[in-house]
This record gives structure tokens, C-alpha cells and sequence, in this order.
DNA sequence: TGTACATCAGTGAACGCGCGTTCACTGATGTAC
DNA sequence: TGTACATCAGTGAACGCGCGTTCACTGATGTAC
């Protein structure tokens, strides 16, 4: 047996252990988010928890703020895929519009504090590199966009009845030519599902909503319907 | 001149001192946390800028979860009484909701730091007592529920197309028999508007909105006019 | 089969830092007599 | 008018803590010859 495919099979299982480790700690750093909020992850805790040095930590991850990146990297692609599995393929597009919003507010209500780390206060002192992060927020935004540009298609969106502002207008359609130009009632209908839902997480996440409507998850639900209703998107 | 009056003077200057040293306090902690976010609030830098010692600052604060307390008892007053500043009473009532909607995001926009310290992550650490916060909240929202009141009784409002949740009647009609109980329409057309601005101001200041519609602010008028359009205040 | 060597995955101690909070103290101001 | 005393607003040093990060090191494993 060659020399060479002997270490490149004992390379591959080296990184197998090193990807295994890796995601230990990813996992523990969830799991200490969910307890003590996003802002309160330290390194420390995570490796003194998986029963490792402080140290260690460095062997998997150059610093603190490489392993936030990651987790919010994670957390786009966790919440764009939960998105898109509530999606069905084929089914009449209401339904399926509805099922992803309602898939969003339960991925956020399920994981709060990575929710947090994508949407809300910044973590004091990390200063992510947006050229790694934002292509995976408009990734999990397009499980949304993808969804309305399949109802524009259908000519089921109706036009916005006001004047739409012309910086907007213009910002749609000064995209780079590679680009194909987004139609303008898909963006503002996927700017405005994602602005409600976001809205209406947040404040339920902030313990907001429950006094003032008794039940958040029926406001959301019940608010969801209301503006496929008035997007033009029938049953 | 007898002395008793001599006393009381001179404890009503101290306290003048007392609350105007208190004051600066919670200037300069603001001005920290829009520099360095919420979170970030730190006892002894606050002490140092002002050119005290940071064991001065516990005969104002009692200790720093007393402090947030207070900033954030300030915030919701503010927010509360800026968007009151922005209605003219009397005037129709769909430009008056406009601008107390505008004024929302002119608030949020303006004070970033103080708006996540009523609705962003809570700070690390703390814990607020919600006997004191929780009132607050409630004031500083009812700024756009007496518009909603009003437009109610003015028959403004449509009425829900859809079903509204039996779980939301339920709360909404369920209120202790001192209070009067809230219209449906009025409190669901609060949460709608409340709900889309929080959204619309959050993705805002988490800079998501800016690359994907070219301008946020434009955006927010446009979709707070389309809004009220909807719930059937007409201009 | 035995031995020298390289690599890997860690450890443990230490670095300097900033934090909230406590405590004994001090100097200025004002009051009582 | 002078002196003893109380109060107030604050200081400065220290406490213990947890943090991210660095660095010299070590034991296990595997490879080369």
C-alpha cells in the first residue's frame, strides 16, 4: 500500500477529530447563550465545561470573536434552513408563505439567544467580518425573497397602491448588471413579512407582548394571515 | 427667622445638589452607551469621565443594576413623551398617527443604545425590577394607543377581516372590572403599528435594512402610510 | 524489532486588564452654645 | 466672636473576580530507518 495514501487517510481522520472538537465547542457555546444570554459567552466557561484547559480553546479557534463569527454563521444557515424545511414544494403558495413565517418565529422563540446574536444588541467589544456574515444573512433572507418572487411570478402579489419612494425604486433597480434586478412588489412584500415577524419575535422575546395580547403566538399567527391577505395572496 | 424654616432651605438646596449630581450621572452613562452600546455601561469609567472617584457614584446609586433601572425609567419617558411632542391635538388624525410613527423611528434612529436598552438584549448581569418598568413600558405605549382609541371612536378603525384568535378576545376582555375593558380593533391596530415599527426600526439599526432597500427611513414612511391606509384611517 | 525523532493535542501557570463594591479616612461646611 | 462638634461629599486603596490571551512545557502517538 503507497506511503502517501496512508497519511492522507490519517490526515482526513485528523481533521475528522479536529471538525468533531470544533463542534463540540460550538455546541457548548449554544448552550451556555441559551442560559446566560449571547453577550455573556466566554471562552473560559465553554472549554472549563467540555473539561478542557482555557487554553485548548486557541488549538480550535484563533480567538474569541473567530468563534462568534462562526456561531452566527451557523445560526443564519440553522435559521434559513428551518425556514426552508416548513417549505412544501409544489403546495399552493399561501400555504407555503405561511408556513415559513410561522417556521421563523419558532426558530427564534426556540433559540433566543442566537436569534439575539443575529438580530439583536451587538456583543460588546466583537467586531464580525461582514463580508463573512452578510452573504449569510441575505442567504437566509432568500428563503423568504425566493418564496414572494415565486408569487410575483404567479402575478399573485398585488401592486403597492401608494407611491413608492424613488430612492427605493432607484436602489432596486441600480443593481449590477450580473444581477438580475429584484421586482419591486416582491421586495417590498419580503420587507415587509420580514419587518412584521421581526418585530412582533422581538418583542415577544422581550416579554413585551404577553401582558398587553395574552397570547403571542396567536397575535403572530393571526398578524401573518392578515398580511398575506393584504399582499394579495390568497388561500 | 426661625430656625426650622433656616433647615428645611438648606436640605432643599442639598437636595437640588443631590439630584442635579444624579442628573450628570445619568447624562454621562448615556453618552457612554452611545458610544460603546448598552451592555458595555461601565461604573467606574461614567465616575472617571466625570472626575469623580468610582466609590462616589454608590452615594447617588445605590449600585449599578439601580442605575440601568434609572436609564431605563429615563428612556421610556423620553420615547414616550417625544412621540406625544409630535401629535398636535385636534389636528386630523391620520397625519397625527403619521407623525407619532414618524417619531418613533426619529427616536429610536437618535437615541440607538437607549432604544436596545428598553427592547434589545438585556444587559449581562442585570435584572430590573419589573414593578417599576413594566408601567413604564405601558405609558410610553399608550402614546399610540390613544391615537387608536381615538380613531376607534371615531369609527377610523375597520374591523378585523379576519378571525381574531379566541385566546385574544379572551385576554382583551378579561381585564380586571376596573379597567375599562380595550376595543379589539384599537388594540390590535397598536400591536400591528407598534409591531412593524419595532421591526422596521430594529433591522434598521442592526444595519440590515440599509444594503437591501437603499434607504431605511423612506422605507418606514412608506410602509407606516401603507399601514394605516390598511387598518382604514384614510388622510 | 528497536530506537530516534517529529507531531499533535493538549496543560498549567501566568500576564494584565477592568469590573462592582467595600471601607476606613478626610477636608470642607455649617451649626450649637 | 470663638470653639467644639456633626454632617456631608467625596477619596484612595484594596477586595476578589472573571476575562482573553500567551508561553513554555509534556505525554501520547505515530513514523523513518
Amino acid at each position: 500500500m503507497p506511503t502517501e495514501a496512508m497519511q492522507d487517510r490519517k490526515q482526513q481522520r485528523r481533521e475528522r477529530q479536529h471538525a468533531a472538537v470544533r463542534d463540540e465547542i460550538k455546541a457548548m457555546a449554544r448552550s451556555h447563550m441559551a442560559r446566560d444570554g449571547a453577550a455573556a459567552l466566554s471562552l473560559r466557561a465553554v472549554a472549563t465545561a467540555l473539561g478542557l484547559s482555557s487554553a485548548a480553546i486557541y488549538y480550535y479557534f484563533p480567538n474569541r470573536d473567530a468563534l462568534i463569527t462562526a456561531l452566527i454563521v451557523d445560526a443564519y444557515r440553522a435559521l434559513g434552513a428551518w425556514v426552508r424545511a416548513a417549505d412544501v414544494a409544489g403546495a399552493p403558495l399561501h400555504g407555503r408563505l405561511e408556513a415559513a413565517m410561522l417556521a421563523y418565529r419558532d426558530w427564534a422563540i426556540a433559540h433566543p439567544a442566537e436569534y439575539a446574536l443575529l438580530f439583536g444588541t451587538p456583543i460588546p467589544g466583537y467586531v464580525g467580518p461582514p463580508e463573512v456574515t452578510a452573504p449569510q444573512a441575505r442567504a437566509a433572507l432568500a428563503a423568504f425573497g425566493e418564496l414572494f418572487a415565486l408569487a410575483h411570478e404567479q402575478g399573485a402579489l398585488a401592486a403597492p397602491t401608494e407611491a413608492v419612494p424613488p430612492r427605493i425604486v432607484a436602489h432596486a433597480s441600480g443593481r449590477a448588471a450580473a444581477q438580475p434586478e429584484p421586482p419591486l412588489p416582491m421586495l417590498l412584500a419580503t420587507m415587509r413579512a420580514w419587518g412584521m415577524a421581526h418585530g412582533l419575535v422581538g418583542l415577544e422575546l422581550d416579554h413585551h407582548l404577553q401582558p398587553i395580547v395574552g397570547d403571542a403566538a396567536a397575535l403572530y399567527a393571526f398578524e401573518m394571515r392578515r398580511l398575506l391577505r393584504e399582499l394579495g395572496v390568497r388561500p
